[in-house]
DNA sequence: CAGGATCCGATCGGATACTG
DNA sequence: CAGTATCCGATCGGATCCTG
């Protein structure tokens, strides 16, 4: 297949939906916070900062289900779980590397076009 | 590999700052439309498809207060405003590019995962 | 320590009706 | 044509309490 041509709109609706998936708002953050190697849940909570524990567990259990993290039970007292990324985790971390020179390539502007528009707004 | 000036943590809140405001629904998709040139609200809106006039108002608003997009208002009868890319919006759409090609080359892995967990819940 | 359960407000997103 | 206004359900995200 010729994957030079210009995606026509059913590719997408794909990036679409793999951008909610990866846009909210902690996603990447855990993503990164796990790129070093496996930590445990509380470790990736402090690594994170500001999450809570529900948000933390809903984004794990999302990450596991998708097969960008994987999840390992250790029945010891008390009890520990590790989580580390799957080799698509880490390309989806590398890609997201990407966007954040991006992010920090540009926010400043961004965040100067949005005082210059609410100003005008008055 | 080239480690230098490791993002510590203070851009990653950049960054996802930055893909939850182009994370959501729609976004992506409109700027996507807009790459070909200037539209009009109701071309916008047959090309992507499946948006609300309600939406597509909200995004294209916040997209022009951070300077992607610009609208140009022509008081003739009708109506007729123009959209388009700015050149920091073409920049992001550039961006959105390697995302869609990493969306494109797994969203069927990801999809098989999610399949395989769903069924290991039963 | 690692979560599950629950309550709550804020935002997302669709549908419809109305306006200049 | 290009919106605004309003209502509504679904999801996001925080806080708190409870459990193995």
């Amino acid at each position: 297949m010729d994957m030079t041509a210009k995606p026509a709109g059913a590719d997408c609706r794909a990036v679409s939906e793999i951008l909610s998936r990866v846009g909210d708002k902690w996603t990447i953050q855990v993503v990164v916070a796990l790129r070093s190697g496996s930590q445990r849940f509380n470790g990736i909570k402090r690594r994170v900062g500001g999450i809570s524990q529900q948000m933390l567990t809903r984004t794990l259990k999302t990450l596991e289900r998708d097969g960008m993290v994987e999840r390992t039970v250790r029945h010891t007292t008390p009890p520990q779980v590790d989580y580390m990324l799957t080799p698509l985790g880490h390309s989806l971390s590398e890609t997201a590397r990407h966007l954040a020179d991006w992010a920090a390539a540009h926010q400043g502007v961004i965040a100067g076009n949005r005082l210059q528009y609410d100003a005008r707004q008055l």
